[in-house]
RNA sequence: GCCGCCUUAGCUCAGUGGUAGAGCAGCGGUUUCGUAAACCGCAGGUCCAGGGUUCGAAUCCCUGAGGCGGCUCCA
């Protein structure tokens, strides 16, 4: 998947727009605090992993920082040379990869005759804190890059030799010498590095190895399958418990065991990469899409819809059918060849150019909740967030190059208010001109300007990745942080100056009547709708806000008796738009309560004698405040009202204790 | 796709070559209760699928499916 999707992006930015709607950005080492590595190496957004972080706000300034590095990384970086110490003790004969500090923590590479078990971890685990019991300094040294070679040579690490050959021909490209080589000895252990490195192991603090995952060298699937094994490093035992505590937190969060027990939906071995949407599930769904159609509806988009299955011909014309095929599910029929769309952006045109367009219309703004396909690798399928199947709540723009200004304005208002909704904080990420653009240099030069120049106005924090736009036009990804810190990539906002103008031939008419080409903005405000409310559901671990909870209260009767009154508050709240249950069954109201409380339902509404008598019902919501007993018709207008609200609710759960750094 | 691990009741899991188990959920009964679990009973299984080894396989081997953790933060 790495290859292809590299390379579809490489020459067309529309896989940019399957990354951010595709996938999340789970984490790898899992932990990672900021947000530093979102760009640097990976093209792909899809592939990038950013983790649970550190908490707290980011302003603009910091997350552009955020760059420059981690102050741990020396001790990281450092806990791994410990590591592949302890490997190669254990383990003789295993050939090095590389072995750098991430987030949280680092990794290092291995080819080991065996797999490795977790077993064989605590093992490892052992043998390195003897190492830095043992307190052996960290000491550097030069050689000169031929006897460096020839020792890694003897010491049979083809990695190594092959990182230092690969040195010296970028050296030789560009008619430097060879630079020298650096290698540091600690105790028995001496490998090819870098630096820098703390001044002994005693230096290195509480660690923990995480996992052991396979990684091809260098990344590249014709090259050998390595063991990397992940671990954590912190300089206190506080921030390694906080660190783990947050994993647990995460797992226990995780969308797809809450969609189990919140019975909102399932997946089956007979459509892998597919959700099924159980009732409240889809309720939620429906909601959200319900929400966003509300924006649109403000925003003057008229809602369209394009058929799924679509002949080839359409992905020839869009240039797809070279660049992504492989991930597009195809099929055959009479000996026609048809696909499940990937995207909706081709078929829209279908609809601009069923007439003729004048200025006057435009900017004409065309949703559509189409349901999309896309072929991922069975090794990438991840619950909600990366699947084969979703919706996204997508539209396209078609405007004139003047109008763009206001339009990315107003679609930034779109994003503010949408995520307020949830109480998700977006920042923007802004991708220029790639080196392989298409279109006018001008018309990209004009863009990004007002582009820049919107972004700098609006108050949502934003940094730039050079080089980093579709190859159509400039583009605007959106990420949030949950509750826990992790980034997540949601949406995007691009430009398209190029791909539906140019490549469908659209045109509208002008004010002197000349036909003149309009330019695109490709938006989606929630992304995938399905992952989306993965995101959401890890954000607030369940407990939904109010507004979009599939069941909004549940009443409670105390006694059998009270059940017909329960049934009747309910059915008044129902005339008030609220999704409302009655729990008669036969359990205690302790437990009808606790239930309630485990389905994370925002409002409990108990019903003894006393309110029933008095036609009222005493409120108790999921945070376990019992407020006021309030009469059924106030009580209905007041629940009402903050459906209409929409407000994100108090948040989910508090943060850990202590904030060690 | 590739590497490793996992798959036992609706859910969470125990069981490692000798008659398939627990808790929760479900169903039935008793109980009618004031803010996170009343009590008793019953039922529930292609041990992911297919093949093999064995007197005997949930357990060992092979193949497949699905899931989980990952798959250049370049010495």
């Amino acid at each position: 998947m790495r290859a292809s999707a590299a390379r579809a992006n490489g020459e067309g930015g529309w896989n940019r727009e399957s990354s951010n709607l595709s996938s999340c950005q789970r984490t790898r080492g899992f932990l990672i605090p900021e947000v530093h590595t979102m760009d640097e190496k990976d093209k792909d957004q899809d592939e990038q992993d950013v983790g649970l972080s550190a908490p707290a706000k980011h302003s603009a300034e910091e997350l552009l920082d955020a760059a420059a590095g981690d102050p741990l990384d020396p001790m990281r970086h450092s806990a791994a040379h410990v590591m592949a110490e302890a490997v190669l003790d254990l383990f003789p004969g295993t050939k090095l990869g590389i072995g750098p500090a991430i987030e949280g923590g680092f990794y290092y590479d291995f080819e080991v005759e065996r797999p490795l078990t977790p077993e064989d971890l605590a093992r490892i685990e052992d043998r390195m804190r003897a190492s830095v019991k043992a307190d052996h300094p960290f000491v550097r040294k030069e050689l000169d890059p031929d006897k460096g070679r020839a020792f890694f040579v003897e010491r049979d690490q083809p990695y190594k030799v092959e990182i230092l050959d690969d040195l010296r021909i970028a050296a030789d490209a560009v008619g430097e010498a060879a630079p020298v080589v650096t290698t540091y000895e600690h105790g028995p252990f001496i490998d090819l590095c870098r630096g820098p490195h703390v001044a002994s192991t005693g230096k290195i603090g509480p660690f923990k190895l995480l996992s052991v995952a396979g990684a091809y060298w260098r990344g590249r699937e014709d090259r050998p399958m390595l063991q990397r094994i992940y671990g954590t490093v912190w300089s206190t035992q506080e921030e390694l418990d906080l660190y783990l505590w947050r994993r647990t937190e995460a797992r226990r969060r995780d969308h797809r065991r809450l969609g189990v027990q919140l019975d909102l939906f399932s997946f089956h071995d007979i459509s892998p990469g597919a959700a099924f949407w159980h009732p409240k599930g889809w309720t939620l769904y429906r909601t959200l899409e319900n929400a966003m159609r509300e924006i649109q509806e403000k925003r003057g988009y008229q809602e369209i819809y394009t058929p799924p299955l679509v002949s080839k011909k359409l992905w020839e014309q869009s240039g797809h059918w070279d660049l992504y095929r492989e991930h597009m599910f195809v099929l055959e029929s009479e000996e026609q060849t048809f696909s499940l769309k990937p995207m909706n952006c081709p078929e829209s045109t279908f609809i601009y150019k069923s007439r003729m367009r004048s200025y006057r219309e435009l900017p004409l703004r065309l949703s559509e909740y189409g349901k999309l396909h896309r072929n991922e690798l069975s090794g990438v399928l991840s619950g909600l967030t990366r699947v084969r199947h979703f919706v996204t709540d997508d539209a396209h723009i078609y405007l004139r190059p003047d109008q763009i200004e206001a339009e990315i304005e107003g679609l930034f208002g779109e994003v503010r208010e949408a995520y307020a909704w949830f109480g998700l904080d977006p920042t923007f990420t802004f991708g220029t001109r790639p080196d392989k653009a298409l279109g006018d240099p001008a018309l990209w030069d004009r863009a990004e300007a007002i582009m820049r120049d919107v972004l700098e106005r609006s108050d949502i924090p934003f940094r730039v990745k050079d080089k980093d736009g579709a190859f159509y036009g400039p583009k605007i990804d959106i990420q949030v942080e949950d509750a826990l810190g992790r980034q997540w990539q949601t949406a995007t906002i691009q430009l398209d100056l190029v791909m539906l103008p140019e490549r469908f031939d659209l045109t509208y008419v002008d004010e002197n009547g000349e036909h003149v080409r309009p330019v695109a903005i490709h938006r989606a405000i929630y992304g995938s709708l399905e992952r989306f409310i993965g995101v959401v559901l890890e954000h607030t671990g369940g407990a939904l806000p109010f507004w979009c909870s599939p069941v909004q209260a549940v009443v409670v009767p105390i006694a059998d008796r009270h059940n017909d009154a329960a049934q009747e508050l309910a059915a008044l709240l129902r005339e008030h738009h609220l999704r409302v249950e009655v729990d008669d069954s036969s359990n205690r109201m302790q437990n009808k309560i606790r239930l309630a409380q485990e389905q994370k339902i925002p409002y409990m509404l108990v019903l003894g004698d006393r309110e029933v008598e008095a036609r009222s019902a005493a409120p108790r919501t999921r945070e376990g405040e019992q407020q006021p007993v309030t009469p059924w018709r106030e009580l209905a207008h007041r629940l009402e009202a903050e459906a209409r609200e929409r407000s994100p609710g108090p948040p989910a759960i508090q943060r850990p204790p202590v904030e060690t750094r």
